[in-house]
DNA sequence: CCTCCCTGATACCTCCGATGTATCCGGCCA
DNA sequence: TGGCCGGATACATCGGAGGTATCAGGGAGG
């Protein structure tokens, strides 16, 4: 094995092992070097490929240190890998999407509060008459986003953010190309909404299948 | 931004344009460098944080290639980065593993053919009367993996294989301090195989969900 | 006495050039 | 024809030099 692939190794294993704890700071690239018995150069491979994935977090004129390693974080790294797919693949994401979504709604009608209720009505009342296809997709993406950080499970949150990813550039395409998908959109919000209110989880994790189903559908008919 | 990280973003961009496919063959280190506008040691950088995260594939005396950039190779970095999530978020994995793996399973119901039914069948036969707990993990994992991949859906498969990384600890702690563990894994196991060769996709997906929170109970009850 | 600016130390950033090593390919020999 | 061998190619690794961002501490000014 090469020696930034062994350096890779015996950082992780420091990681795990509980050497190295989250927001520790790491020596510096010339003792770490050292010790780890290679070139600073060699080094530098193995801290920036796992600063790519968010290891590591290097801070220039400071040091490098481990990051809070929360799942949050670690998982923002999934969709730079996501990106790289191509569309063909794009309807297997949505078909997980369209697994884990309800779940995460239904979850959440148990706990959001009602400030929680309040902002999201609030959000989907703030939308104009005749809101540009950018300002819907971003209040699409929050919508969900926030209804997904209410269902407790940080690791769903983190996952479903990541996989929302390719899905977007599709729902800007369904925007610009079939009319009442707008209108079509908000009423599927408004309904989720208001299952949560209830406290419904049944009706909610419906909702939410039918809203990524109508997605997938258009989708299928569409490639 | 830091060199380096504008070579990936370039390099990124380049695949994700189209102007690199996958299997497609990278400029030599110091052609690339030049044409990206800096060092080889800062590219080297930049391929290597691609090549951890499977985006790119170095070959030593031949070159460096675009992987296929399947799902299932992009999501493999999944594993690398959960290894780093300590037993607190083991849970949180286990729950999303809770909502993945029974949808996956009734999937599989309408797809698996009888060849792959009845290698199921040989592979559980194939266990002796006192299986090792390495053995048992391994059929264990075998076997989920055999069913998802039926499912037809190579990210939900790949997702669910990087998301039993952890809990696979887990499972061995069980076998060792849990007596009747294995026969009632084992049994769950024949269960889930009945109902897919009845093509029973409510009987599987609901012995699929007995299956994984029999599991999280456990480990909730002990942490 | 407190605040602001400057300066030195520290640590990462980038580059260059050289040497080692694995792979591929074409020519040579049996 | 088939296998062996050496050159060409490309990545692997190294050591050192100069640049830049950050932080901490000291001194001038209010």
């Amino acid at each position: 094995m090469a020696v930034t692939d062994e350096a890779i190794e015996k950082i992780k294993g420091m990681i795990v092992s509980g050497a190295l704890r989250p927001g520790d700071r790491l020596p510096k690239e010339s003792e770490l070097a050292a010790e780890l018995g290679l070139s600073r150069n060699s080094l530098r491979e193995a801290v920036r490929a796992l600063s790519l994935i968010r290891i590591l977090d290097v801070r220039q004129g400071d040091g490098t240190y481990v990051t809070s390693l929360d799942p949050q974080l670690l998982l923002e790294a999934l969709s730079f890998v996501v990106d790289f797919h191509r569309d063909d693949t794009v309807l297997e994401f949505l078909a997980v999407r369209r697994i884990l979504e309800p779940a995460a709604t239904a979850m959440a009608s148990a706990l959001i509060d009602d400030d929680q209720l309040d902002a999201l009505s609030a959000q989907l009342d703030a939308l104009g008459p005749a809101p540009s296809v950018e300002e819907l997709v971003a209040c699409d993406l929050k919508f969900h986003r926030d209804i997904v950080g209410a269902s407790g499970n940080s690791v769903l949150c983190s996952l479903l953010d990541g996989l929302s990813g390719p899905t977007t550039r599709a729902r800007v395409w369904r925007g610009l190309t079939q009319e009442d998908a707008v209108s079509r959109t908000l009423h599927e919000h408004r309904m989720i909404l208001g299952a949560l209110r209830d406290r419904d989880a049944e009706a909610a994790r419906s909702w939410a299948t039918v809203h990524v189903a109508s997605v997938e559908q258009w989708l299928r008919s569409t490639l």
